[in-house]
DNA sequence: ATATGTAGTGCACAAATGTGCAGAACCCAG
DNA sequence: CTGGGTTCTGCACATTTGTGCACTACATAT
């Protein structure tokens, strides 16, 4: 590999790039073939001579809803990204990316990390670039379920962050739901699992989505409960959870037979944790983050304008009532 | 427009350039036509968010070589880009674009700028990017040809350096060669026509190439000239040509009545101009170069690797010879 | 209510790009 | 010089991207 090759990308690259040619033109003018320029332009992206750069939205938030989250609920701090989003797939998306970008912030030398799971916390997975040698732990927040969609693998989304991190990951290999109170004792009391469960005392960070309505986690789940239970939850006028621990809009925890089954940190535990960051947006979610807002189930919001002025509106009128 | 767009901008770059989804997939997991994200992506590009960056090769000059050219030839300076290239297309674009990188710094507040015209000075025109205000003013620093090819349009080249200087620039509306001494005369006194040959005179900078044969400058310029002056060139022994004035490989001024009728700046003026830059390379224009470099005519040279070696090495012949 | 312009959408088609493969060229050890 | 490896080349073909156009939507002026 001489030196020629440096140039003659540079070169290429700048004809394709800057002067906007097509590598059949430049192949012309060159008097190289087109394919050897196309094999050019790889080589040039893959040494870096072409760099491409994004440039992040610069910090266009909606400061003002900021302050307000964080002067009415008692937060460390709030991300709201500005606009109204009809489609959940690009809201999901959008949020995703922006906890991605976040993140490195938010971890900042915490070592035991917390991490529920749900589609946005996947999309935040995906966009997540971090490599440095992190000496970080990373583990699922509950139990799995026999669901197969990727973005309810507790384990496998541990995993992914743990990569990202370049940490170490837990894996918690216990369904979410056990059979019975006794098999839940049984199983959080098994020496493969029970080091997992401890240490959801101990976390410095808990990375968390925020559930609306138990039709979210999927038919698995659904067959993990009964009717008594569905009853139940409907009775508790549940508005939304945290770690699967089911809530009301006034940020009162549901007192349901369920729990006792429940293999998942606990919202006691999650209050003391001293870094909780909650990604959820949509309106449909509203009344589950004012209950977890009210709760103090977390200390970080990441979410989308038009949500959050909806919460707020709903709060205000909560307030107005009482 | 909203803000919404930058995050989605945002959102599309990256899905796009980093995860190298194609815009069908990107659609599809957006919920949003191809065409769509396919405008996404454009308006990505034209509002900065995707920022493409062209990395030079770092400064991979053979630095061995320049500082014997200038050590030898007594040169302000010189630049020469490693490797041997067999095509001379290839090596007149890559010289041209280390010229248009090396130009902000080589003007560097000269004021008044001289510009030859050629393949290599159009290469470089094309990779210039300054838009800088410069206070310069650029001139021709010979007469024009009939000949349509855009490489020797005076005029034109030197339009083009003032437009990417934003500067301003002087027109010469005369030939390079007169039809006799006395209607050079009459020509150079014209008032339309003086003052652009007078600012040979007090130039601050002057960017050529070096010509290696008549041929090469185009039928018209045969035309112009008798069978008689093709003898004296030959019999002159012209290795080569600065400004359309030849010289010999050591350095001399060719005696040649065509100098008579020659509407170029002279070689002793060239002398006179603190900073002259000359852009030329490839085997055949060995002796041309080696005839400049001798003479003086140039002060900073850009050149390859392989001619250079080539210069040198029939510099040391003819002094051995010597 | 009716023009009238402006912006946005999807489509059919055209252009450009990317890829697996088969053969050529090269290079070195035996 | 010969076989076996690697690299380089061009090509047919498949995929991806770009574009002009016709059509809709919506707002503003008449």
């Amino acid at each position: 590999m001489t030196t020629v090759n440096d140039n003659l990308l540079y070169l290429v690259a700048k004809l394709y790039y800057e002067q906007e040619l097509t590598q059949q033109e430049i192949g012309e003018q060159l008097g190289l073939s087109r394919f050897k320029i196309q094999r050019l332009l790889t080589k040039a992206r893959e040494q870096g001579v072409v760099r491409i750069e994004l440039v992040p939205p610069t910090d266009q938030t909606c400061k003002d809803l900021e302050s307000e989250l964080q002067r009415t609920f008692g937060l460390q701090g709030a991300v709201v990204v500005p606009g109204e989003y009809r489609s959940e797939q690009v809201l999901r998306k959008i949020l995703g990316l922006t906890a991605a970008e976040l993140l490195p912030d938010l971890i900042a030398g915490r070592r035991k990390i917390g991490l529920g799971c749900g589609r946005t916390i996947l999309e935040m997975l995906d966009h997540i670039e971090l490599g440095g040698r992190q000496a970080a732990t990373v583990v699922p927040l509950f139990g799995g379920m026999e669901n197969i969609e990727p973005e309810f693998q507790v384990n496998a989304l541990a995993q992914r962050l743990a990569a990202a991190l370049g940490g170490e990951y837990r894996a918690i290999y216990a369904p979410v739901i056990a059979g019975s109170a006794e098999a839940r004792a049984t199983i959080t009391s098994d020496p493969m699992i029970k080091p997992v469960v401890d240490m959801w005392e101990s976390l410095d960070l808990a990375i968390v989505g925020i559930g609306y309505s138990i039709a979210t986690y999927g038919s698995a789940f659904i067959r993990a409960i009964s009717e008594k239970d569905m009853d139940d939850i409907k009775n508790a006028a549940a508005a939304g959870d945290v770690c699967r621990q089911m809530f009301s809009i006034t940020g009162e925890p549901c007192q349901l037979d369920l729990n006792a089954r429940l293999i998942a940190m606990s919202l006691e535990q999650l209050k003391r944790v001293p870094m909780v960051v909650a990604i959820a947006g949509g309106k449909v979610k509203a009344k589950a983050i004012l209950g977890a807002l009210r709760g103090g189930y977390t200390k970080f919001l990441i979410s989308d304008e038009a949500t959050v002025r909806y919460v707020l509106e709903l709060h205000g009128e909560g307030a107005s009532r009482a």
